[in-house]
Formats: structure tokens, C-alpha cells, sequence
DNA sequence: AAATTTATCTCAGCAAAGCTGACATATCTT
DNA sequence: AAGATATGTCAGCTTTGCTGAGATAAATTT
């Protein structure tokens, strides 16, 4: 159906080599790192999915369990997401019985968020399979690769935020 | 405005312990991947919103560029999406003059996806900060820990898929 | 030759999870 | 009393997933 006669494309010439020739920048790493994780949240997504939650959910349940009595506003810094996007599915969440909000005992502004008993369980049941998968991959790994690993982590985040 | 009235929620009892308590859960490697793939994406999708375009288009150009000749089913099996949430993106990326596409010398069927010299300069921009992240991620690291870390995640990887 | 399968594209619509802006409320600080 | 802070809420937008239904062109099988 005409597609080269179109206005805006005149025909730039395809490329047939691969991108790995230039040789400065690590793509091997980068498309590992791709996979890892795209297979890596796929367990929990897969759970999740039954209860009507989404990756979303998962973050804040975990992050809640980690630190129990955190406010909305520390949860907000670590999830890098704006207060309204937050706002929906920690609502669900309440609602669901798996977080609840207590007022601050300092500052009676803020809501304090601890998980219920179900959402204790509701956590170590998204984080049990990603374990095991994090227990496969480091299977004959020596301990000092095991904490270079961690430092390749540690050191794949950003150092300090100007926000 | 009434909070413990609601019919749903009986006050469960809020857990105030963290949950590393539980000993059996490596929490610590689950938080250390989310922050370092949190900020790995961040450096390209800065990049992105200038053209307009997203984390999806990012994925296409790069598969493309390591890959040029693939086809359509080539990359929906590389990122596991369906045929009309790739076509979006695809197209648009095709309007915009970063990937080309031919027809199959054998079958003609096939469109065979190439990227054009823009396509390919997209491609390396973006790779270019991630690849910086990951060289500093590696500072200091004996050979044995970086073969390590290639070594652990593919070993996060799905070992295959029935599909 | 006809029928079927395959590779792709397209249309229409839905959902999750981000976003912005604006505003309300309760509480703390000055 | 005034202002700042922590949170909640309303309305609406975007991106990127999804599904179902169908069209087209080309290859394959009968």
C-alpha cells in the first residue's frame, strides 16, 4: 500500500550490522539485566493476578513489611511514584485488610502504615519464589561472588538525588 | 470520618516487626535488584521523553539494533508481549524513521525489521549512560566477580518456557 | 486449483498504573 | 492567627499492556 511514496520517510538506508560491533558499550550486561528482571517479577505477577493486584500492590506490601510504621511520605520516596498514583492501590490495600494506617503518636498528621497478619503472609508469599530463584542463580557462586554481586547492585543505583 | 465503623474491616491487628525477622527470605537481594532496575531504566527513559517516546519503544530499538533482521514473531518471543501491544510502538518508530522494514527474501510473508542510521544513534544514546552505570557498578571488581554477576543473573533467567 | 496455514496489520475497546492540577482537611509550627 | 506540612480526594490524561474480530498476502498442503 504505498510505502515509499509516503511525505515523511524518503527511504533512509536499513543497517544489516548487529550493534555489538562498536565494542564501547556493554551490551551483554544490559540485556541480562533485562531478562533477569522481566522473569524476576513474573512470579510474583503471576500470584498477584488471582487477587486482582498488580506489581504495584507488590511493591507497597513489600516495602510496608520491611518497615512497619512507615509514613505515606517515606513510602513515596521509595517508590519514586507521585502521591495520587500511590494513593489507589494503597487504598485497595486497606480496604483489602492487608495494610492498615495508624496516626502518627508524635505527629498526628501522618499515617503510620502497618501490615496486617494477612498481609505479613500475602508479603512472604510473593517473596518465597523470587528467593528461590535468587538461591538457583547464586547455586555454586563463592562467597565472594556472592557479595560482589551485591556491590554490583549496590553500585547499579543512583549515588544521591538532588530532590 | 469514621474508620473503624466500616463493614469490611474488623481491626485486624496492625504487626509492628519487620519482616526480616523470618531468616529464610533474602529480602536484601529482592530490595537491592528492585533499586538497581529502578534506576538502570531511569537514565533511558530521561532520554525518551524528549522524543516522546516510552520504555516500550526503548526495547524494540534496542532488540532491533542487536539483532537487525529479526522479524515481527522474533520480537514478540524476545519480550514476551502480544502481537497488538508491540504493533503501537512498532509503528510508530517505523513513522518516525528509526526502523525500516523489508520483506523476507524467502518468504515473503515476513517483514525482516532493520534499524536506519538514526535508529542506530537512538540505540547507542540510550545505551551509552546505562553502560557508564554498569562500568561503575563494576568498579574494583576482580574478573572473577564480573563473570560471576554475568554468571548470576542468567541464572536468574527462566530456564525455558513451555510456550 | 482449492483449501489451509502462516505472518502480519488493523480496528475497536478495556485495564493497570503511571502522571498533573486543584482543592480539602487536619495538624503542627511560628 | 497565619502559614506550612502530611495526607486524602476529585477529575482527567497518557503509556503500555490486554482481548477479540477480522483483513490481506504469501506459503504450504491437499
Amino acid at each position: 500500500m504505498s510505502r515509499q511514496t509516503g511525505p515523511k520517510a524518503s527511504k533512509p538506508e536499513p543497517l544489516a550490522t548487529p550493534m555489538e560491533d562498536t565494542g564501547i558499550i556493554d551490551f551483554e550486561i544490559i540485556e541480562l539485566f533485562f531478562f533477569a528482571y522481566r522473569d524476576f517479577v513474573s512470579d510474583p505477577d503471576a500470584i498477584l493476578e488471582k487477587s486482582g493486584f498488580g506489581r504495584a500492590h507488590h511493591r507497597v506490601v513489600h516495602f510496608v513489611n520491611r518497615n512497619p510504621g512507615m509514613t505515606v511520605a517515606d513510602l513515596l520516596d521509595t517508590l519514586k511514584i507521585t502521591k495520587q498514583s500511590l494513593a489507589r492501590v494503597l487504598k485497595q490495600l486497606i480496604d483489602s485488610g492487608y495494610i492498615r494506617q495508624v496516626a502518627g503518636p508524635e505527629d498526628r498528621r501522618q499515617r503510620k502504615l502497618y501490615p496486617t497478619k494477612s498481609g505479613r503472609e500475602l508479603a512472604l508469599a510473593l517473596a518465597e519464589p523470587q528467593s528461590r530463584r535468587i538461591e538457583r542463580a547464586f547455586e555454586g557462586a563463592s562467597a565472594e561472588v556472592r557479595e560482589g554481586v551485591k556491590a554490583f547492585l549496590s553500585g547499579m543505583r543512583d549515588r544521591q538525588r538532588a530532590d
